[in-house]
RNA sequence: GGUGCCAUAGCUCAGUUGGUAGAGCAACGGACUGAAAAUCCGUGUGUCCCCGGUUCGAUUCCUGGUGGUACCA
């Protein structure tokens, strides 16, 4: 429990701390030994570890954990429901404005870049597709191909097929979706304003050498297949083929149930896996300017509250 | 011990009728606006096992060696 709760920093203005960085660089340990030392409900962020029954797979905090801080958006969902970046900024936001009634600090941490960037700056507010919309492109997708949709696109956003990844088939399509669906250009509704929030955001990243952060992933994944994650799968396997259980872990495990991988193979293959997504992590982190970067070998919980009084932070 | 086959990128392998070489995966870099642990894009990093020989030129052909592998003893 906080041993002093610090005055409110900034003035009194609320402030959510965002503690960010690449999956097993040490984010948990750090947000619990912050949230006791600020008094801070823990938010997170990270798009698996909202799903039920995924702990081992997603390295979620344990119930030893859990009970040292409140915590939000942990094992929140079952497995086969549809969720999104816009859908958790929405219910996000709900959830801070009530939780900053309470607490001068809140702490988002996660590693899913898109769902730190939808609390943090916004996700445009771009019509919700229709199903039968979707369910019409995807068979259009099927019959005439990628190129078809493509020079659909050309016609109804000209302005998006010009900067448009053409080979991302789920952009492409996402986009005409959204032409079909709202009746505009999906530019039209990209405005890549950000959205202002009534709250100062401070955001610290933690770092580590990529040999230790490697290391760490490697030996994560060890301990995951021993500490259950096939079994874990095989429970899951009635929705293996929900967007939940498209995660590194769980793919490599039905992999090895389906006798196509040896264990040993899918074990390498998720400690691979999970390397390559922490590699992506980092691309995306790096080019947010408003991270400051801690050790995340030596960085303590006093020195991330420091960095909240010294005034810094993003004002939108 | 004998005979055959193999030795090329970090790994699995393709290829060069003799003009110093490429695929997949990995690695490295990047994009990212309602599926984001998703989806997609770019880059070849090499004593072509070693010593000799033939040749204008050998990773490629030939002698020998080393390592591996299969079969026969």
């Amino acid at each position: 429990m906080p041993a002093t709760i610090p005055p409110l920093p900034h003035g009194g203005s609320p402030t959510l701390l965002v503690l960010l960085g690449p999956t097993a660089v040490g984010k948990t340990a750090l947000s619990l030994a912050l949230a006791e030392r600020l008094g801070a409900p823990i938010v997170s962020a990270d798009s698996r570890q909202m799903f039920r029954g995924m702990e081992i797979g997603t390295a979620a905090p344990t119930r030893e954990e859990l009970a040292r801080a409140p915590h939000h958006f942990v094992g929140t969902l079952a497995p086969d429901r549809y969720y999104s970046a816009a859908r958790y900024e929405q219910d996000a936001l709900r959830l801070l404005s009530a939780l900053f009634r309470t607490h001068p600090v809140v702490i988002l941490t996660g590693g899913s870049m898109l769902y730190l960037d939808a609390v943090c700056r916004g996700i445009d507010n771009i019509p919700t597709v229709d199903d039968e919309v979707r369910t019409l492109l995807r068979r259009r997708l099927e019959e005439e191909g990628l190129d078809a949709l493509l020079a659909e696109l050309r016609l109804l956003d000209p302005q998006y097929y010009a900067r448009c990844d053409l080979r991302n088939t789920r952009r492409v399509v996402h986009a005409l979706e959204v032409c079909y669906t709202g009746g505009r250009p999906y530019s039209a509704y990209c405005t890549g304003q950000p959205a202002a929030r009534p709250w100062r955001t401070v955001k610290v990243g933690l770092q580590r050498s990529r040999d230790d952060l490697f290391a760490r992933i490697n030996s994560r994944a060890e301990r995951m297949v021993a500490g259950g994650l096939i079994d874990e799968a095989r429970r899951l396997s009635p929705y293996r083929h929900c967007n939940a259980l498209n995660t590194v872990g769980y793919k490599e495990a039905y992999r090895y149930l389906d006798g196509e991988w040896t264990l040993r193979e899918a074990l390498d293959k998720i400690a691979r896996n999970t390397r390559v997504y922490a590699k992506k992590q980092m691309t995306w982190f790096r080019r947010d300017a408003d991270v400051q970067w801690l050790d995340a070998e030596s960085a303590t919980a006093e020195d991330v509250a420091s960095l909240l009084n010294e005034g810094l932070g993003i004002r939108n």
